[in-house]
DNA sequence: GGTTGACAGTTAGTCATCTAACACTTAGTC
DNA sequence: GACTAAGTGTTAGATGACTAACTGTCAACC
């Protein structure tokens, strides 16, 4: 063996290297606002899905229910986002982009297909197609932290 | 749209989600012998390129120096890693795994491999070949932080 | 030969995340 | 209705990684 597993030379390593790049890429846009990454992550999902309860909030970004909570109390200090106690079941809580929340990730979705497009500038749609596709027979079989 | 950017619909949704994926994977493996993930892969890459300098291993772990500081003080403090300066260059620090570091990520690699094996069992040969050169055309392109 | 700037590594302080334990709510069961 | 188990969120403590500032070393240049 020529290599080990770890090294770029792996698909593994491949994915993970262009992951970090794409976060280094997004971390200018993201440090002009005084957000963390997953910040503005969950930010811009709110956006996208006012009303998301904390626990689908931690499924969506991969991470555990006890970050979703220190991570929003970050937020609502700020006045970014909102926690309404679902009425119809008093465990969980609703949570909400407030308008400057909403303002201030405008145009964060932008933002990422920029940095998509500029990452996978080297390839032409039709081979991102069969990108994508060759991901999706991966990502299918992954376990599972998914959206509903 | 249809999907948020952010979303594993996305070419970069899924790539993150497959490095978290085998992120997880490994978490097992790992925990046993009591050692971060950082730990694991820079012991493993030590195996492998005896007297690698700390910059370089910062490098291949796309991370910073500091990181790499403290990492491999908690790996010295265990007598798994042995830190000589270069006579050649007093600034820099030749790093080795210990016959004791050696044995206990033993099996690293194959480890890896076997992770990999399974996250992309559901492509065949040929299709894994596609991927890899599809990801190498992006990968190509990066910054670097890469080795020599 | 001293000065300047780049290189290599460490330290201190901060911040974010995780794990484990806890409190509260809901639903099912007797 | 009380008991139990599962679902949801929070808190506390430990860990890890980053940034910024520092020390020490090398090389180039006048």
């Amino acid at each position: 063996m020529s290599d080990s597993p770890s090294e770029p030379t792996t698909i593994l390593g491949q994915l993970r290297w262009i992951a970090w790049a794409q976060r280094k890429a997004g971390e200018d846009w993201i440090r002009e606002r005084e957000l963390s990454h997953e910040q503005s992550f969950a930010l811009g999902y709110l956006t996208q899905h006012p009303g998301t309860i904390q626990r689908e909030l931690a499924r969506v970004t991969r991470t555990s229910a006890a970050s979703v909570s220190s991570l929003l109390q970050g937020l609502e200090r700020r006045g970014l986002v909102e926690r309404r106690t679902d009425p119809e079941n008093e465990r969980r809580k609703l949570v909400y982009a407030t308008e400057a929340g909403s303002q201030l990730v405008a145009g964060f979705d932008t933002a990422l297909v920029g940095i998509e497009d500029e990452l996978l500038a080297p390839l032409d749609p039709a081979e991102r197609a069969a990108l994508h596709a060759l991901l999706a027979r991966i990502t299918a079989q992954l376990p599972q932290p998914t959206r509903d």
